[in-house]
DNA sequence: AACTCTCTGTGCGATAGCATACACACGTTT
DNA sequence: AAACGTGTGTATGCTATCGCACAGAGAGTT
């Protein structure tokens, strides 16, 4: 009863279709994961997968010579381990448990039969794949535009979703490597913040004071792909879809656009 | 009879389970895709799917305000239009025509029928769903570590891996989009390289001419992620796998390690 | 109360990349 | 052969971030 209940707080298996969901249902174990637990690391299999209730979880790649960069964060309204999904029993990332809490967990076995023997659990876990190489996409260009000040205010709001919480913790030394900046620039920007009293912080706590205002100060990426669960809906044409101009080569028909400056944003 | 051996061109069909494959066959068309083409825009509905056959594409997440970000590469070894298989109708990336050439074409209808009546499709599919996130991820972490020259060796590798040919059409400009730096910063990068007799290139068009020099003058990314079709199993552990220690909380058991570093590298 | 460890604040020189500007060179067109 | 457009080379100051170094401050420990 008590786990039929606590389903229901993870959104992805709150969505899925009724038949998948009971599929799933007799092997899920309710855990704590704590801060700092590495789930998987990249290349080594994966023994479980986990839906996270009320913990954070960090997609890291790692790069050689360099710390670890964050490429996606998997909180309530996700699963950790989705490379099983698309059959593959290795993580391409560390999971790094960045906010402990409760999750669900479910042997890889587990996992594998019902996706077997249940096709629209298959179907519905790939609209959350979907999501995750999304977040992916737009977070690798985030960090390659957009200066460290607006993408913290942006990994804070996206945090403060997913926990359903104004209050985490968080050291400056922890965010520089989620962004892949120094602990100094973290700490710039940081108290740049403070001072206009758009959070607080103390010795590893981080509180957001103002979420309007520092919705203001973060990158448009905020907006775009990361800033709830059902962000999906949310990716916005690049520009309003002209009719493509259909060309015919020897064999088959296009139906696509060419533009002059195909490399502009709208 | 054309057809069914075109297909083999690309590495994705060939390796389908022949059920799959056969189920595809009749819908393909081959074009002639152009450079400068542009098949989706983010947020467009996908009309069609493309497999490679000597063209090659990129995949580009647009910032406001910024020029597009490469963020994945598709050609004879993969399919653009993945979000299809994962039953999205809409693509969350440009798709940008970098190397004119051939594909086969298959309108969205085709595929999705073929998807939904033949499972061993799906799963075909999934694994390249799998590769594609893992290159998008370290692009992600190459943009952010590593400066522009092993960058630009690594994306001409990359390119010359995809259109099996040395030399390519592609000016500094272009270039520069696709690493998201300035185009000068290309030109310096490209002329230390062309110094060293690592390539050539005038007006446009670029001739590796001593590859292996130039993968040593590459990023590492280059020898993980992206190297080839097949790369999946080049993923190397990050560090050997120590034996999880295992611990259990109320309700459930976890197989996971924690680390006092847990963000090093090797 | 003294000690210690972690977390945070700050300063300084070095550097990669940015924005802008302009010169030149090669190909194509007229 | 002259004109033009595109692609490439180079310079100049500017900015964000880096790498390093060290000081102070909060919280727990002995």
């Amino acid at each position: 009863m008590r786990v039929s209940m606590a389903t229901h707080e993870n959104l992805l298996l709150a969505a899925l279709p009724r038949e998948a969901y009971q599929k799933l249902l007799p092997g899920l174990s309710p855990v704590t994961l704590t801060f700092g637990d590495v789930l998987y690391e990249p290349g080594s299999r994966m023994r479980d997968i986990y839906f996270p209730l009320s913990c954070l979880v960090s997609l890291l790649t790692v790069v050689e010579g360099h710390l670890a960069l964050e490429v996606g964060m998997v909180g309530r309204e996700g699963m950790v381990g989705i490379a099983l999904a698309l059959g593959i029993e290795t993580s391409p990332v560390r999971a790094l448990v960045q906010g402990g809490g409760a999750a669900l967990q479910l042997s890889k076995a587990g996992f594998l039969s019902a996706l077997r023997s249940t096709p629209s659990l298959q179907r519905g876990l790939n609209s959350y794949v979907y999501t995750l190489m999304a977040q992916i996409s737009q977070t690798a260009a985030c960090n390659r535009f957009h200066v460290v000040g607006p993408r913290l205010a942006r990994w804070l709001l996206m945090t403060r979703d997913r926990v359903g919480s104004a209050e985490f913790r968080m050291t400056h030394e922890f965010l520089s490597h989620m962004l892949g900046v120094r602990r100094e620039g973290v700490t710039e920007a940081a108290s740049d913040f403070q001072r206009q009293n758009l959070i607080e912080y103390s010795r590893g706590k981080i509180r957001i004071l103002d979420h309007s205002r520092l919705e203001a100060a973060a990158c448009s990426c905020y907006r775009l792909a990361a800033a709830e669960p059902g962000a999906i809906a949310r990716w916005r044409p690049a520009r309003k879809q002209a009719a493509g101009a259909a060309r015919r080569t020897s064999g088959g028909s296009i139906h696509i656009r060419r533009f002059n400056s195909f490399l502009t944003t709208p």
